[in-house]
DNA sequence: AAAATAGTTAGCCATTGCGCTAAGTGATAG
DNA sequence: CTATCACTTAGCGCAATGGCTAACTATTTT
């Protein structure tokens, strides 16, 4: 279980772009290609296409390709990643020593 | 309102390292110095610094030197800007055409 | 079959991120 | 008043990020 914060590192990162989280709004209204989901941004296919890389890799959308079009969905699941690790934040405030800060504490501190 | 989102790149980003999401966990469990947050870290201190700077950049800690020493201390009201954007997010998901989803994606799309 | 569409690959560039060392400052301890 | 402590500043190096253009592949359309 130490890849925990690895993983939390790579989906932190992919949130920490405009761009990218204006994405994964538009996807939260359900799926749709690169293409559309370009459109509404002023920048060239390709570097668009690095966040969407980007996104996959973080685990936060899927994609799957059919003929030329590749579709792009979310992948809500990864979401609770960020909430864990935000209720384990607050419990600790909350000075509540419960099973959820032994495991963030355990495996944040390197 | 419109650099809300620019906030939101900062807060992500500072998340989006071990060290530093290591140091608001301690940091859940009261004030320290900068010496005692760094004890835990094979890391020359200026390094460990710029992880401070970066915090106090994002809003998430602020700090404030007495004598030779720096407290930093969590500033838990920041949290809440990304529990809020997760909030939005699901709401898109579930559909909701409410007051926070205008508020997220108008504030998102550039 | 030719043209248009939808991605993809390759490579360049500037900036930022994250580590380091060396040397400096200002407060406190001896 | 000298030494130590707790940062702080300056600057270096390397890898990653976020943008670009040019050129290519594979699928539809016409």
């Amino acid at each position: 279980m130490e890849q925990y914060s690895d993983r939390l590192d790579t989906i932190f990162q992919a949130l920490a772009d405009p761009t990218r989280r204006a994405v994964l709004s538009r996807l939260g209204g359900g799926p749709a290609s690169i293409s559309d989901l370009a459109r509404p941004f002023d920048m060239a296919l390709p570097s668009f296409m690095k966040h969407i890389h980007f996104l996959e890799d973080s685990g936060l959308i899927r994609t799957h390709k059919q003929g030329r079009v590749r579709t792009c969905a979310l992948e809500k699941a990864q979401f609770s990643m960020v909430e864990t690790w935000l209720s384990a934040q607050r419990a600790l405030w909350e000075g509540r020593a419960d099973r959820l800060e032994k495991f963030v504490t355990e495996n944040e501190e390197e």
